[in-house]
DNA sequence: ACAAAAGTGTTCGATCTACACCCATGT
DNA sequence: ACATGGGTGTAGATCGAACACTTTTGT
């Protein structure tokens, strides 16, 4: 969507491409150094910030749809997306407030009620964990602005997705027991002390360090290599990577505990 | 839909009161001495059979629509349905073999290709049980038949409604843990064997029977009371009844455990 | 007394938790 | 040598599976 054209064709013959009433929003949770975020947009149209999403393209899957949207929005691609749970109460997208004069001020088309985009839609949501240090968003040209804020301190959000993000943060919490991660969260080398600190701020809560080493080893996902890393005056810790393989297979069939 | 008039009306006028392109569908799992079933349909446009399901109406919340599609298909009422995913991938309805003659002769109602029932549909899954003696499935107007299926004896469904129970299966198996159940599926006062027996059938494996009292009242939904049932010539078990308090507060919270 | 089903212990091993302790490193 | 963070060991509690055992009941 990068011309005036293909956003005039967008709104005006969208619902031929996609599939009108239902659209995608996705909680892209960013991690580096102990911090935990979550990606935000600002739609042209929309005044608040609000969870980077779209439609779904007639042709292509749930999954699929996630992903470009979120590339398309961002520019960040290839996550791993897991879909959480579907909003679809009444009055959830504010319709009733359609502006068509702003419409037009902001996007150039005149559209009217009866356009396929000014309806009622049931959300899907996605979400997904990245590294924010290396996920540099940028936004396209539906929206004004798109960057990473704290979880802890976040704006007030458009429609309903205070509740998106609450309900992605607690089935990413719920599935981090059961799906293996860390994967492009860390260096491709990284120490024990790096990965506990990911998988307390991940579950904003203290893990017992000295437990932690066995448990973590017992997924069977890791290998210890005969590397370490000078850090100062203090010993230096053993350097790590995630068994591809063992990873790989892991996250078609789930880590096997509990 | 009773009438043909509603019909009519539901298959021409339908998109202005319900949302097009979502449906939902409903794994319904039905228990009674030890056996599990699931509640399937047959549509009368629709050769094979498939899950209970309909559309969401543009007042209502994705449960309420769950619920009344439930109520309106089979007669069955007051299920505490859970969401347990969005099916939507291009093709899972089968679309492309409308056929505007059946559609005809099956309603009554001439239909063109662009009515809005004829289109590509996302679907959310929910699940629920009951007990399959309680509730004697009514067909309506616009299903054939309606009726319990053992769980490991179904014919091939419609669509993606294989996957669906699958994934209903799946899912309320791992809900289990972590949701109060047997409300409704089990006497007003029952036996430990009794409720032995419905965990066993829905988890699909066996418990151990001399640890499962611990664990069963460990999570404080049950009362046990000072009554006993005769059974002939053995030993007559206690009876049990939920402590109503706690189940509610539990299916409220979840069971705190694991 | 007996058969059958209800229900309770008891043992063993695995796992979790907390905490004490030792190790390595540069100054 | 010492401060600091890395890493290991261990005792005690808890949990879970397996299975033997006791209790209750009607005939």
């Amino acid at each position: 969507m990068d011309t005036q054209a293909e956003i005039e064709d967008f709104i005006l013959n969208g619902h031929l491409r996609y599939v009108p009433h239902v659209s995608i929003d996705c909680a892209i949770f960013g991690y580096h150094e102990q911090q935990l975020k979550v990606l935000l947009i600002k739609h042209k149209y929309i005044e608040g910030w609000c969870l980077p999403g779209g439609y779904i393209k007639r042709t292509e899957t749930l999954v699929q749809a996630a992903n470009r949207n979120v590339m398309e929005r961002t520019g960040i691609n290839n996550l791993f997306l897991q879909q959480f749970k579907a909003f679809g109460d009444p009055g959830r997208a504010r319709i009733n407030e359609f502006d068509e004069e702003k419409w037009f001020r902001v996007t150039g088309v005149r559209v009217t009620k009866n356009n396929w985009l000014i309806d009622q839609t049931i959300s899907i949501g996605f979400y997904a964990i990245t590294d924010f240090s290396r996920s540099v968003p940028k936004p396209d040209m539906m929206s004004e602005d798109c960057a990473w804020f704290d979880i802890d301190n976040l704006p007030k959000l458009e429609f309903d997705h205070d509740e998106m993000v609450k309900e992605a943060l607690h089935t990413m919490r719920v599935q981090l027991y059961h799906y293996p991660i860390g994967y492009n969260l860390l260096p491709e080398k990284f120490t024990l002390t790096e990965i506990h600190a990911l998988y307390e701020t991940l579950l904003g809560k203290k893990l017992d360090i000295s437990n932690f080493p066995k448990k973590l080893m017992a997924l069977g996902l890791l290998k210890k290599l005969n590397e370490k890393r000078s850090i100062g005056p203090h010993r230096s810790p053993h350097l790590y990577v995630f068994d591809k393989d063992a990873y790989d297979k892991a996250l078609k069939e789930g880590v096997v505990l509990s």
